[in-house]
DNA sequence: TTTTGGCACTCTGGGTTAACGAGTGCTAAA
DNA sequence: TTTAGCACTCGTTAACCCAGAGTGCCAAAA
């Protein structure tokens, strides 16, 4: 049903419409593509095109405009994963350089780099940690009445909160309590610790139940806040940057949305979970295959099964972003245990660019984590760096 | 020079102003605010204001509004300080109340808090803490050739960070290297700690020299980064509910200049160092003191020597913001630790409501911070507790 | 000297009209 | 099946007018 000359015909209006923002015509198409037809025969294919819901009208003398639906057959069909030029690959690695020791700085790093690049809001969402395990737990005193504990997950995550205490309890107390949760828990999963497991663990303890439990409590909270899953969204003022967001409704209804932090991180956390299914879909195309054999080769970025996932328009099914779509891709901190990293913009977007992007900037951050985790020594003579590194 | 009638009339035009955000003429203005004169004796007013520079025309046909200077003499000469309704400061306790444990968190609960209630974009910055001393620094082992490094400040400020290490150093070696450089550095001011001064304090610690400076040098870091000047801001889509930025132009480079790190950081610092003198200043008026007088003694987060400071227009030089007013104020730490609080909006703002609500919530804000700082034991029976805090 | 009514003048914003141009859809011929 | 031709639609832009709001000034009143 799709035509050879159909889908040539598509591409050339989605390739235009997503650079230029205006509805498409016949004429202009013929000229400006070569199509070697005349404008006659494109209005034809045009009007087949429309009734097959590719394609749209803002009115009955405009060009055309892609629908959903249209895209949707451009990243399924026709998209051409463009390499990432060598002059990106510079900047997005520059915003790695500073050895990050942190896995969530990392995560954000790529995330401002990820909106730089292309110019949307970019956004990052941690992994579920439920069923990863706790590995430490550490109290540390701050001053009598604080302390500091610091949790320490499986796969070398370390998140700290600060609590307090009762003043009677001293340092040695603390060192003493944390000693014997820390062995009583370690290897457990997070999602199996409860207050009672805690309250069972530190059971021989030698200090008073009632001081005790105000302890244990903060630790629990604390063992409780790290599964958190967290969201992080930057460069939203990129937004402004296309023009699909003059309109001062859609930018408002847009921001109020993303602003709701419950929302979009629900969104894509219950989205998260259907992903492995869905990945498989998107290669059941004997011609889409032989290409994703080809860029595997050329790009090792360009992974064999591609990770990345696009939602167009009404496939978002949150409120105040049926103009938009959302280009994510899974990042690894083991094999088990992934985020998502994305950019959310107008519908309208350069899919093959952003894509590329991601695809890159996602393999540069696995590779950063990975490094991170197998952890190094630094061979240079700390001194005759360290002038460097302060300039 | 500014009869009492001129007063009157700028302070009318000011009220109407701020609220209907329309150039206000003379016949409405006697109508609605019951002036006793003509029309044509306000005109005649009108006319003197904008000669000496209070009042501006948009045209010719249109009424007059206020210009940077008019808004200068309405803050230090006409300023009515509402007090805080009781459901606002309910609404804003409200947000401190989940007994937080961290002044970063408090300090960014007040941006949100009073973003939300002023409906403007807020934003915090910390103090600058380089004269503050150090108190601890803890080497913690997370696991071979990984390390969190928490440096405790005077104040009861905590800091971490995750660092490498080489793989050779173990718990032992890493305890032994932060108990000696904390017994020899703690006390010192952060300003006058350098990587000299850490090398001198790990003389003698037995491990090999290599290797020690690595982990010296990553904790020269961490206390270094531990000055960092933070800026927080908050609820930037807010904006968007201001006529003003209608225009997407304004909003744009509006957006542009707070994305830009620094730059607002560095602004509102160097405002920090000018503070004392220029507070002085807004109070030379006995007018003003006896009003001051009075005010202090119905609310009591109506401070004595107010802390608050306005910029208007062009008073703020950064640019992209010309058309903008920031009011701060300035929350403490200590008595010498102070960093500042504030909303940033456009000109045409209700100086009196907003100035009454970011008082009322630095006046939280230090109360919380000193609760935090005295620590307190909880009376109540954790575990009795324990469910309600959870739901 | 100050205030006021009256009046001419200025400028904006909304509404109407007309011309224009880009693009379609259809028909009939190639 | 393709194409040239043409009528038709619709949005955009510019020109124009008019009403309304507000000013500035003058001369008379307080």
């Amino acid at each position: 049903m799709l035509t050879e000359r159909k889908r040539q015909i598509l591409r050339a209006i989605i390739d235009d419409y997503v650079v230029h923002a205006e509805p498409v015509g016949s004429n202009y198409l013929v000229n400006k593509y070569k199509l070697g037809v005349s404008s006659a025969t494109v209005r034809n294919e045009m009007s087949e095109l429309e009734e097959l819901g590719y394609l749209e009208k803002p009115h009955t003398s405009a060009g055309r405009v892609p629908s959903d639906k249209g895209y949707r057959a451009y990243i399924d069909l026709l998209l051409d994963l463009k390499p990432v030029s060598q002059t990106d690959q510079d900047k997005i690695e520059s915003f790695f350089n500073n050895h990050m020791t942190e896995i969530t700085t990392l995560v954000r790093q790529s995330a401002s780099a990820l909106s730089e690049q292309t110019n949307f809001p970019s956004l990052v969402i941690s992994p579920r940690y439920s069923d990863t395990s706790l590995e430490q737990i550490k109290l540390l005193m701050i001053e009598p009445g604080k302390a500091l504990v610091v949790v320490v997950l499986s796969p070398g995550i370390v998140k700290d909160r600060m609590i307090r205490i009762p003043h009677e309890i001293k340092q040695e107390d603390l060192h003493l309590i944390s000693k014997i949760i820390e062995e009583k828990l370690s290897g457990q999963k997070l999602d199996q610790i409860t207050l009672i497991t805690i309250s069972a663990a530190a059971e021989d303890v030698p200090v008073p139940e009632s001081l005790l439990n105000q302890v244990l409590f903060e630790a629990y909270v604390s063992i409780k806040q790290a599964e958190n899953i967290e969201l992080y969204i930057e460069g939203t003022h990129r937004l402004f940057n296309h023009p699909e967001f003059q309109e001062l409704a859609l930018a408002k209804s847009f921001l109020d949305t993303m602003h709701q932090e419950g929302i979009v991180a629900g969104y894509m956390s219950e989205w998260e979970s259907m992903n492995a299914e869905l990945e498989l879909t998107e290669t059941n195309n004997p011609e889409e295959i032989e290409q994703v054999e080809r860029t595997r080769r050329e790009q090792p970025y360009l992974k064999e099964n591609p990770s990345y996932m696009v939602r167009i328009g009404q496939e978002i099914t949150l409120k105040g972003l049926e103009e938009c779509s959302f280009i994510t891709a899974a990042y690894k901190i083991t094999n088990k245990i992934t985020g998502r990293i994305g950019v959310i913009g107008p519908r309208r977007m350069e899919y093959g660019k952003i894509i590329s992007q991601i695809n890159f900037i996602n393999y540069t951050l696995d590779q950063q984590i990975m490094e991170l985790a197998s952890g190094y020594d630094r061979k240079e003579d700390i001194n005759g760096k360290e002038k460097e590194e302060q300039a």
